[in-house]
DNA sequence: GTTAGGG
DNA sequence: CCCTAAC
């Protein structure tokens, strides 16, 4: 131990993990994740059922005989999280030991990982898969789980001992005076219980695995490894009952396995918290920590991609033999634009065998959409699940410094060169957008244009969105008429939720989007108790009414002045 | 050509 | 803001 350094956490924060209080988080971060909170996510992604293969594959619950039954994940996912603690306590009850396993590895996700053996299986498969594939691909190891860095072996071990009490760590040996062969032969004479013992030193926990064979394997793996590097470690003589052992090397290699097992391990480094709490904090997700992890995981590939082509998704669109997919170009231009733990809807394939484990680019996890392979249309996202991407990746700059994101103090509401910065009509923007894969313009409605559109409706009415562009919006050329009927149909939608909480209030203001006055929402709702929205279900106008509800737009008008009027002084 | 409505 | 069926 002394041989180490502890350089991952502070002393502050070694502090804090020492009062272990219970239901508090007071751990350091991982080193997978920045906070509780991304290991907390990574443990909700894992507990979805469309991520089980990954968890299948980590826990290796095939071979190892667990399997989660569908009521386990049908269970949880219905307790969501307004789940009582008795409700907890019976859907505990309810899991078989197996089932236990697997919820003990996610919940250690987020929680201390001494608490459960489940961080002791996940090291132990996590040593198993390096093994199976007859790994020279260490290097490949320690690349893919770069983000693990030179962390220290020992932290963890350190807590390890604390606990297990007079385990001892492993200690930094640059004197290599033991061959390959010397300590193989030790592990051969060992008994299973020593095995057990030089395991616990080696690997900084127990293992439940009784297997002699099993252990050795382990053992002769790092040993045959040992020449990957200069440097050798020892277990220090303190960590056995006799002199037999002493010198037996942990070749680098090994190390490096522990280096992931470990690291992997220190996932689990939180404090305990019930599940059901975490469930409600889905949205803290960061998918780098899911892909560090994953490719941590048994040096799973989870190659996802960081850029989303358009014209590749395109190509794709079309299946094997030529036919389209039924997806729009509307739908493949939009792509994830942000790193962050959105939901994605990637195809999920089968699960990789060990054999595969070690090629790139092959579905593992069922996430990788490989070149040339079809795309089902249930993978892709609706447009609207990614509309505010979409909205985000068409906007583009020119068009937020456009005169008509910026009210018009001036106010001329009725007159119809109040934006006139440019006199095409509207029809002539129309027709470019052709070309033109993004939007034609994204500009937000001005309080003024808002207060127009309030007139126009109060004058027209609600559908009559082409006589409110010729008489509001005759100058506006990115207003067309269904541009109005959109916005009136928002304008109704903001006015109904306009008492809701202040929350999506801060977000939208937070989003930098003008909030729009209390006023003039007040007015929307009025206007809309006076026109139903469609005018398809309402009789057809006839002259005299017209002139009656002509009359009525009189006053109407007159009130949109006097809130214009009150407007321009507050806003 | 316009509008409603879904996205 | 786009798309499109329906009017």
């Amino acid at each position: 131990m002394d041989s180490f350094e502890y350089n991952w956490k502070t002393p502050n924060e070694s502090a804090k993990s020492s009062q272990r209080e219970p239901e508090q988080v007071v751990s350091a971060a991982s080193i997978y994740f920045a906070s509780e909170e991304e290991a907390i996510g990574v443990e909700q992604l894992f507990a979805e059922p469309e991520y089980g293969d990954i968890v299948d594959t980590l826990l290796d619950f095939n071979t190892c005989a667990f399997s989660l039954p569908e009521s386990y994940i049908k269970e949880f996912s219905a307790s969501e999280s307004v789940v009582t603690n008795s409700d907890r306590d019976a859907v505990q009850r309810g899991l078989s030991e197996e089932n236990k396993t697997r919820e003990k590895f996610l919940d250690g996700l987020s929680n201390g990982y001494n608490d459960n053996h489940c961080s002791i299986s996940c090291e132990d498969y996590l040593l198993d898969i390096e093994l199976e594939e007859e790994t020279p691909t260490l290097d490949d190891v320690t690349r893919d789980v770069s983000c693990i860095g030179n962390v220290n072996l020992e932290n963890k071990l350190a807590d390890s001992e604390q606990r297990n009490c007079g385990v001892h760590v492993l200690k930094l040996s640059d004197a290599s005076t033991s061959s390959d062969h010397d300590a193989l032969d030790e592990f051969e004479d060992m008994s299973t219980d020593k095995l057990l013992e030089v395991f616990r030193n080696m690997f900084g926990h127990q293992t439940s695995v009784a297997d002699k064979q099993w252990l050795e394997s382990h053992m002769i793996f790092g040993l045959e490894n040992q020449e990957m590097s200069g440097k050798n470690y020892s277990f220090p003589k303190s960590s056995f009952d006799s002199s037999e052992n002493q010198g037996v090397k942990v070749p680098p290699a090994c190390q490096n396995l522990l280096t992931v097992s470990t690291a992997f391990a220190s996932i689990f480094n939180f404090r305990t918290k019930p599940r059901v709490q975490h469930v409600k904090r889905r949205e803290h997700i960061q998918w780098n920590s899911f892909k560090c992890l994953s490719s941590a995981a048994g040096e799973i590939q989870l190659d996802f991609p960081d850029k989303w082509d358009s014209k590749e998704l395109a190509k794709e669109n079309v299946k094997c033999d030529g036919t389209k997919l039924g997806i729009s170009e509307q739908n493949l231009k939009c792509k994830p634009s942000r790193g962050g733990f959105g939901r994605r809807y990637y195809h999920r394939g089968a699960k990789a065998s060990s054999q595969d484990l070690g090629k790139r680019n092959f579905q593992v996890g069922c996430i990788q959409i490989p070149p040339g392979l079809p795309i089902e249309e249930r993978f892709i996202r609706r447009e609207g699940h990614l509309s505010k991407d979409c909205r985000a990746n068409r906007a583009y700059n020119g068009n937020i410094h456009s005169a008509e994101a910026q009210d018009d103090p001036s106010g001329t509401l009725s007159d119809q060169s109040s934006d006139n910065s440019s006199e095409e009509d509207w029809t002539i923007g129309s027709e470019t957008r052709g070309t033109n894969q993004d939007r034609k313009h994204n500009k937000y409605w001005s309080t003024t244009e808002v207060l127009k559109l309030v007139e126009g409706v109060s004058k027209y009415g609600v559908g009559r969105w082409s006589d409110i562009k010729r008489m509001f919006f005759q100058s506006s050329v990115h207003r067309s008429p269904a541009d109005l009927k959109d916005k009136w149909r928002n304008l109704l939608r903001a006015s109904c939720r306009r008492l809701q909480s202040r929350r999506g209030v801060d977000a939208k203001k937070k989003h930098g989007v003008s909030r729009i006055p209390h006023e003039v929402l007040n007015r929307v709702r009025e206007l809309a108790v006076i026109y139903p929205y469609s005018r398809k279900h309402r009789t057809r106008i006839s002259p005299t009414a017209s002139l009656a509800s002509s009359s009525n737009v009189e006053s109407d008008s007159q009130l949109s002045m006097n809130e214009r009027n009150t407007l321009n002084l507050t806003y």
